[in-house]
Formats: C-alpha cells, structure tokens, sequence
DNA sequence: CCACTAAATGCAAGATACTGCATATTGTAG
DNA sequence: CTACAATATGCAGTATCTTGCATTTAGTGG
C-alpha cells in the first residue's frame, strides 16, 4: 500500500515532465480550454496536441467536455494544480484577445470588448 | 525567462518521476544517508545506486560528504522536499535497526540501544 | 447524400532513458 | 608496497518516450 503511494507518485511526476504536458497544464489551470486555442498558443500541429491530450486524460488530470465540434478541456486533478501553482507560480491571466476562432473565445472576446 | 521557470520545473518533475530515484530521496529526506544503507533498503546492485546518486547530485537536488570511506548524501534542494512532502506524506522515522555497517550507523544503534 | 472542420487515432523512425555489468577510483589498514 | 572495502564511472543492450505524419472519426451545414 506504502508502494501504491510511490507509484502514483512517480506517475503524476512523469505526466509533468514533459515541456508540452506542461504548458498545456498551464493553460487549463486558467480555465477551460479548447484544443484549437492550444494548438495556437504552444505552436504544434494539432495531432500532437490530441496526442498529449490523451495522455492526460488517461491518467485523469484532465477532462474533456464536448460542445459541437469543439472539446474544451478543463483541469481535474487537484493535486496536478497544486503542484503547478508551486513550480510555476500563481496562474496568468487568459490572453485579452482570442487565438481561435471556437465560441468560446469569440464570447470572452465580446465580454473584453464590451468591458474596456 | 518565463520559459526557464518552465524548463527547471520540467527538470525536477523528470528526477522525481522514477521509482528509485524517489525512493532515494524518501530516505535521505530523513536525513543523512549512507550508499550502503540506501544498496540494503531499496535491495539494488551497488553500482545502480550510485548512477541515480550521480543524476540526483548533478542536477543539484542532493549534496555527499565524504567521510572516510562512505559517503553520505543529504537532500539539499527544499523545493523538491516540498514536493516529496506533498505528495509521499512526512517522512516516516529512520528505520529501528542500521542495515549497514557504516560508522554512522553504528552510532544510531548505539543510542537507540541506549534509550531503550 | 456531400463538403467541410475540429479533434482523435495509428503507426513508425529517431531520440532518450533505464539498467546490468565490468572496471576504475578512493580511502583504510597492515 | 599489498590487500581490501566503499563508492564511482563507462559502456552497451534494451526498453520506453517523443514526435511527425497519414488517416480516421465525429459534428455541422448544404
């Protein structure tokens, strides 16, 4: 049992050593978010975002909701979060202006434009 | 730099993701800590120990003393500390009985045989 | 039905990590 | 010096991870 606590450690740590895991990480710690909008903000084709993606959904750090043809994904592992927020700091804010074109950014858009 | 907070992260969540190196610094979390006496509890060849003693101590998470023939090592990096807290609990007491013939050992025996 | 878009999946080549083992180094004692 | 013990290092085979790319699936609108 002491074993299974070394064990899910080791597999939380391994999730998060890795650049791309992270910053996706990073990324939902803000909220949900769509995988178009990751796509743009880390710079990497979309099959190999699906593909970190999966990874940690697997493990259960992450979950995805679909909405149409959009999946917005969301951060579920409360401890994941803690972690980041300690090697990381705390969260940025989410980027003023969208880097995709799902409803959801186009909403956040409309509510920033409107506000300033 | 904001990339280089990213980078030390991803380098420390990659030491700490891999059974023996956390079981290594589980134990030396109690404090000093001989080979010998690391070779014993996590049941691995000699020079085994000392490859994942060398990644640990080159990326600075641990630090030897050389004392003599042994050496001991201390974990000297708080935030992975933190991190071993956080995700393995307090550290458990140092074992009742030395599993090694160190010097140092010797000495625990010694005044615990004496407490007792 | 078709065309289109967002996302997921499968696969393979290349890179990296893991680990066993032989050997070297360092220090002690005689 | 030799003999011995504790630790460190080098190297190689294997396993695992990473990553690019082609393809597939799912959802929308005509």
């Amino acid at each position: 049992m002491s074993e299974d606590v070394y064990h899910r450690a080791v597999q939380l740590f391994r999730l998060l050593s890795h650049p791309v895991r992270l910053r996706i990480l990073d990324e939902l710690r803000r909220g949900e978010t769509c995988v178009c909008h990751l796509e743009a903000v880390l710079g990497r084709p979309q099959p190999y975002i699906s593909q970190q993606l999966r990874v940690l959904r697997e493990a259960g750090v992450i979950a995805g909701r679909k909405h149409g043809l959009f999946v917005y994904y969301r951060l579920v592992d409360e401890r994941a979060r803690w972690l980041l927020e300690e090697m990381l700091g705390p969260g940025r804010p989410p980027s003023p202006e969208p880097l995709c074109s799902c409803p959801q950014c186009a909403v956040d858009e409309e509510s920033t434009s409107a506000r300033g």
